[in-house]
DNA sequence: ACCACTTGCTTCAAATTCGAAGCAGGAGTA
DNA sequence: TACTCCTGCTTCGAATTTGAAGCAAGTGGT
């Protein structure tokens, strides 16, 4: 190893700004189908998503907040949207009164299915139409250590924000 | 084929999340080591760097805007803000009397080499960390295609936001 | 030259995001 | 119990993004 300096050679540079390139422009075809078909935006399509997921349909804000909203104030921000639209309802939890317990509703459930198909076919239609059962498959598994890999690696607690840059 | 219907299977659905998930954690982390090191959005960096990559250092604004910032005024609003501090110049066009030529300045430059080492150890130690170099080799073999392909599929024209949404 | 249409950018109001600060409930120790 | 620290959420102000509307300049047809 001639050179300790972390560095990335043009391989690795290339395939890192395609990554952002390809969630970039999935994401923002995404968000228009989700506009159209459910007047969702991704980040509460996300929650949603999540919640149905759930075999209890509910969360703590904590949890439903990992990964897709980066702040706690987000969260609070949307969950309150996603209630005042009535497809969840927000409920202090049992065990700890200071916890907020957020469960999705039959009108959200209804909503999760009216605009999961357009959806699929976007996400189908966008990101795999090129590739091969074999090739998602290979992705899949190049994607997981990576996730596993960057969960496990928190980043440093925050910096502030300069006000009014320059 | 049994069904007509557009649908995902587990595999592509598990793949599709854990690709979001990855670039959403990794452009966190990028975006707090921005922050840090040059006072830059992500945004920002891009912009540098795109204008950096170029030949002459320069850009048209509607160039620089593709693929990095999906409206009009968020360009203009960036485009400003990097004016302000002193990283690029805005002149028109010598051509075309209605468009805007961005270029880097020599500040520009400078932020951008001294923000991209950091940068690079970022993406090098969050994303390609778990990766050989034949896997980043098949994952860039597998990103080009699916980049072609949503280059080529530009979203419909977008669709009006709605207000106070419930 | 004139007119309608398109293009490139900016300005504007509204929506969404973030980090800091605040507040109430829990947990540990004496 | 009293005290202190930690946690979970909300409120707040500022920054950023977006789509619509506006404006000036280019293009094409007459």
């Amino acid at each position: 190893m001639p050179d300790s300096r972390p560095s990335l050679d043009p391989l690795q540079l290339g395939t890192y700004f395609d990554l952002i390139e390809v969630v970039s422009l999935l994401r923002h075809s995404v968000e228009q189908q989700l506009r159209e078909a459910g007047d969702l935006s991704y980040v509460q399509f996300q929650l949603l998503a999540r919640l149905g997921d759930s075999p209890t349909g509910s969360h703590r804000m904590t949890d439903l907040a990992d990964g897709v909203v980066y702040s706690r104030s987000g969260l609070t921000y949307q969950a309150g949207l996603l209630e005042k639209s009535g497809l969840v309802v927000r409920a202090p939890s049992p065990d700890d009164e200071r916890s907020v317990t957020v469960t999705i509703t039959d009108a959200g459930r209804a909503l999760l299915a009216k605009v999961l198909p357009g959806h699929i076919e976007v996400v189908s239609g966008q990101l795999f139409a090129p590739l091969s059962r074999d090739d998602v498959k290979t992705l899949a598994e190049l994607l997981a250590p990576v996730r596993d890999h960057m969960r496990a690696t928190p980043p440093r607690s925050a910096a502030p924000r300069r006000r009014k840059g320059a």
